[in-house]
DNA sequence: AAACGCTTCAACCGCAAAATG
DNA sequence: GCATTTTGCGGTTGAAGCGTT
């Protein structure tokens, strides 16, 4: 294993007495002795003072090497192992709200440093963008992210948390996904506001499509009566049924190019309890512009836990398509 | 088995802000 | 108030590991 030695000295101070300022430097990667040195200087006088830490502890490197290594690998309360599908969700939700500001990210993964935050991005999320060729700050990823790559994730998460979820019926409306008596929808971890008094129309986008899916392995609705009308024609839409499910879903894009669906009555009523989902609007202009239909290769597979499975080719064409076609 | 390309991530760098004297 | 030192942050690099040919 190479390790450089760098010597160094402060040019301000060449007129001192040169050997008082010239050191020698380690660089590269830290040897099991250094990392010994180091904890152990660590354990007796505690962090900081990064300078002191190198100069007192015999070890040849630099404070800020000191302070890195401290905080990156040798911190007793790191967190080791891959990202979970929770702190990748948490990741992208941060990442969309504060930027590459990943020590503020940090702070709420608990055991996760900066680094790995930034190493994760940077490997796993900027090769999305890449698959998807697009830039990774571009409003198109952005899109993907927020409509395709979270809920898909949200999805993961609730179905691996155990389908006691599902199988638990609920027993007032506060604890439904829907709450029937509030202007919004909400699930475990996303409030999305209906804005009342620009109408519905708003609430009918590709969001909510995919909130709709995430929650459909809900047990609340089952049994819920969706039915599309056409007031603008005397003809009722072909999609009256039951069951929030995929196909149901995807008929509605797939049915997109109908010239009847303008104007067309959309109300989504349970009928397993006596409330009215507050979904029921108009004007379904909105869907069709980015809403995405799932393919059954989506599906997750027993190992398929992590999110790049999720971009395989057909689904990048699905995505390109759906989402970046004007 | 060797060569090559790709991915990952530990560690470095420069810069700016905060702390210290 | 100012100069210097220390700390913290985000961007970048390159060695190591792994898979493929």
């Amino acid at each position: 294993m190479e390790v450089r030695v760098a010597r160094c000295f402060s040019p301000e101070t060449s007129d001192v007495n040169e050997n008082e300022f010239i050191m020698d430097v380690k660089k590269g990667p830290w040897t099991a002795e250094e990392d010994a040195l180091l904890m152990n200087y660590v354990s007796i006088n505690g962090e900081g003072r990064w300078n002191s830490v190198a100069r007192f502890a015999g070890l040849k490197r630099t404070g800020k090497s000191c302070r890195l290594r401290w905080l990156n690998y040798l911190r007793p309360d790191l967190r080791r192992g891959s990202i979970t599908l929770q702190e990748q969700l948490l990741i992208l939700e941060l990442h969309s709200r504060w930027g590459n500001r990943w020590s503020k990210i940090s702070q709420y993964l608990p055991g996760r440093t900066d680094n790995e935050i930034k190493n994760y991005w940077r490997t796993r999320v900027q090769k999305q963008a890449k698959q998807l060729k697009c830039e990774v700050n571009s409003k198109q990823f952005r899109d993907a992210m927020e409509h395709v790559w979270m809920p898909r994730l949200r999805e993961r998460i609730q179905s691996l948390s155990g389908n006691s979820a599902s199988s638990a019926q609920p027993t007032d409306a506060a604890t439904y996904p829907v709450d029937p008596t509030s202007n919004h929808t909400r699930d475990q971890n996303i409030v999305y506001q209906m804005d009342q008094t620009a109408g519905w129309s708003n609430t009918f986008n590709s969001s909510f499509i995919t909130e709709i899916l995430a929650a459909s392995s809900d047990s609340y609705l089952d049994n819920t009566q969706a039915s599309l009308v056409s007031y603008s024609s005397d003809h009722y839409g072909p999609w009256e049924g039951s069951c929030m499910d995929k196909s149901f879903i995807t008929e509605i894009p797939a049915a997109s190019s109908d010239s009847y669906v303008d104007n067309t009555q959309v109300s989504l009523v349970s009928d397993s309890s006596d409330h009215y989902c507050p979904w029921e609007g108009s004007c379904m202009d909105n869907i069709f512009d980015v809403s995405f239909s799932w393919p059954e290769n989506l599906c997750d597979s027993p190992g398929d836990l992590m999110m790049e499975n999720m971009w395989n080719e057909e689904n990048i064409r699905l995505l390109q398509q759906q989402l970046f076609e004007d």
